[in-house]
DNA sequence: GAAATTCCTATCAATTTGGTAGGATAATAA
DNA sequence: TTATTATCCTACCAAATTGATAGGAATTTC
C-alpha cells in the first residue's frame, strides 16, 4: 500500500511545474535536478502524464513540458488514476475499474467489500476536494 | 496500492473465527476450504495474527485457531498495521513509522505530503471506526 | 504410542518496481 | 542544409515483493 515512486515524482513534477510563470516550457534535466529525481525515470513519467492530457511538450531547443490546463483544474482524482492506478484498493470496489472477486459469492456478505467500500469513499473525497492548486 | 492477498485472506479469516459460537478453536483447514484460500498461504497469515495477539492457538485434536477479544474490541487500525503494514502511503506521514524522504528538503512544501497527510488521516477516521464487529 | 494439529524455516516462481540504454523523431538555429 | 537540442519510443534489466509450497519439528489428545 505504499505511494509508488512513480507518483511520487509524478506529482513533484506537476507542481514544479504549476510554479512556472507563463507556463513555458521545461526541461526534463532541470526537473529532475531540481527535485532529486532519476531523469530517465522521470521521463517515462512525463510521457505518461502527456499521453493523458495533463501535459504538452515541444521538442527541440526551448523545448521542455508545460502544464495544459490551470492548476485549478486539475483534480487529484485523474493524476493519481493516470499515475497509480485505480483508488479503490479492491476491483470489486472499484468505480472504473470494477471486477468481481472470484473467490467471494456474495459481495454484501464480505467484510472486506465492506471495508474496502468506506476506504475508497474516503481516499476519493481527498482526492475530490484536492487540485493541484491546492497543493501548491 | 493494491490491498494484498495476505491482508483479504486475514481479514476473511477473522470474520469467520468471529462468527465462531463460543470461540471453539477452528481448524487451518476448514477456514481456508470455507474461504477459498490456499491452506499452506493462510497457516501463515494466521500464525503472525496470533504472534499479534489477535488470535489464540491449540495444537492437537480439536485444536485450531480462536479469537483472543470479542469481535468489537478488535479494531481495524491494529488489524491493518499487522497485516499490511503502516496505513500512510508514505513514510514521512505514518505515525507509527516515521522516516524523512532523503529528496525532499522540506515536508511543508511537499505537495506528496501534503495530499498523502489528508488521505491518511480519512484511512485513519474509517479504520478508526470499525472494529471487527462492525463488518460481520 | 499414534494421530492430529499447529509451528517454523527455507525455498521458489511470477510479478512489479525503479531504473537504464540507445537510438528515432522533430524542432530550432546556424 | 546541417548541426544541435530536446522529446519520443522500445526494449531491457536487477532488485524487491508477493503468493504460494515443502517438509519436517513440536505439542496435544486419545
Amino acid at each position: 500500500m505504499m505511494l509508488s515512486k512513480k507518483t511520487k515524482y509524478g506529482l513533484k513534477a506537476l507542481t514544479f511545474l504549476a510554479k512556472v510563470k507563463d507556463r513555458e516550457p521545461v526541461q526534463i534535466a532541470e526537473i529532475a535536478k531540481c527535485e532529486n529525481i532519476s531523469q530517465k525515470f522521470l521521463e517515462s513519467i512525463l510521457l505518461t502524464l502527456r499521453r493523458n492530457g495533463l501535459l504538452g511538450s515541444k521538442k527541440g531547443k526551448g523545448g521542455g513540458y508545460y502544464l495544459i490546463k490551470e492548476p485549478n483544474e486539475i483534480h487529484m482524482t485523474t493524476v493519481m488514476r493516470v499515475l497509480e492506478g485505480p483508488i479503490a484498493m479492491v476491483p470489486c470496489v472499484s468505480l472504473n475499474f470494477y471486477e468481481k472477486c472470484d473467490d467471494c459469492p456474495d459481495e454484501d456478505e464480505c467484510s472486506v467489500h465492506k471495508l474496502m467500500l468506506q476506504v475508497r469513499d474516503s481516499a476519493l473525497d481527498v482526492y475530490r476536494n484536492n487540485t493541484l492548486a491546492d497543493l501548491l
